[in-house]
DNA sequence: CATTGTCTGTTTACACCGTATACATGGCCA
DNA sequence: TGGCCATGTATACGGTGTAAACAGACAATG
């Protein structure tokens, strides 16, 4: 009974794995079976369920703030927002399941607009419209999330395209001075 | 064994009321058992768990387009819209565990903005703008609902007075031609 | 009236789940 | 050497969804 290889790393990886393969929500057993371990040997690393999709999440977290950098590389500020805009939806799109993970795990989930995950987005935000515009930043997030959200879960077909154009006019409002209202 | 006045409508009753009262997810044999009834009676009207769960998002559209439709009543387009977008918001704030479990099901969750739900918001937006800005609608729709979704699953503390500042910036960029882009 | 469905609900049973408890085993440090 | 602690196991309990077989009430039909 040699102790695993960091059995922790091992889980989370199944788990990760299991949601991109479409598994929705895999449980603790199911997990350890894919591990080779007994149904409670997890509980040696998190303390129940919640904690481990918990765990999962915060991985989906850091994959999701390494797409959107990618796609802040470069442009003038409003491309590389609405870039990161794009790369928002393309990562709920690519990764359905661990993106309903990361946000149906109640804990561990992003508060606000400046969380680490979306501190990028947000940053973009602010160098477009300046920092005196707090509800800026909400409105981008909100346009992202809610286009990534109803093309999972509404199956809202949608194009790239579609979220440039959403974005880019949002961005005009703002310039036109539109938030203030 | 006298047949029991409308199980089906009894059940989805209670799982309404169980949703209000904050449960995720009733399932079958909890209905069941609110019902006075035993775990099977539920199947002689529901072929499974998510055909049950399916009705219960049918009556949460049709609680949900009534609210949208009490914020429509009155005022320009534009007050109409927005008056309709913090409506929105309020439905999903005001009944967090119906909200989810609607968009939750796959099955009976609207894939378009012209779905029956959304038509009237679809409607003000027609009328705002214009027919042939077919992205506009989206783009509300994206507004409002990744607002909602942010508010309940992130926890992201919200005021109508934002939803309302961010439709407004964007319908602003909408007049400012910026949709096209 | 008797018979035969059909519709509805019950009972029983199975496999799965999360998890509490108690136990075994190995490595490390004193 | 001895004991501790971390890790994994075995067993058990109550919950779940649901398949299969059964039972009573009602309507239609002979």
């Amino acid at each position: 009974m040699v102790p695993l290889a960091g059995l922790r790393d091992t889980l989370l990886d199944h788990a990760i794995a299991m949601l991109e393969a479409g598994e929705a929500e895999p449980g603790i057993r199911a997990l350890a079976r894919a591990a080779g371990v007994s149904a409670m040997a997890p509980y040696r690393h998190f303390a129940d369920k919640a904690a481990l999709l918990s765990a999962v999440a915060e991985r989906g977290f850091a994959m999701f703030l390494a797409a959107l950098s990618a796609a802040d590389a470069e442009g003038s500020d409003a491309e590389r927002l609405v870039a990161q805009g794009v790369a928002y939806v393309d990562f709920a799109c690519a990764h359905p399941a661990l993106f309903r993970a990361m946000f149906a795990c109640g804990a561990g989930a992003p508060k606000q607009p400046d969380a680490p995950a979306f501190a990028i987005l947000t940053r973009r935000v602010a160098a477009l419209v300046g920092e005196d515009d707090p509800v800026a930043a909400l409105g981008c997030w909100a346009i992202v999330h809610g286009l990534a959200t109803l093309a999972l879960n509404g199956g809202v077909p949608l194009a790239a395209a579609q979220v440039r154009a959403v974005l880019r006019t949002y961005v005009a409002g703002i310039v036109a001075g539109g938030s203030t209202g």
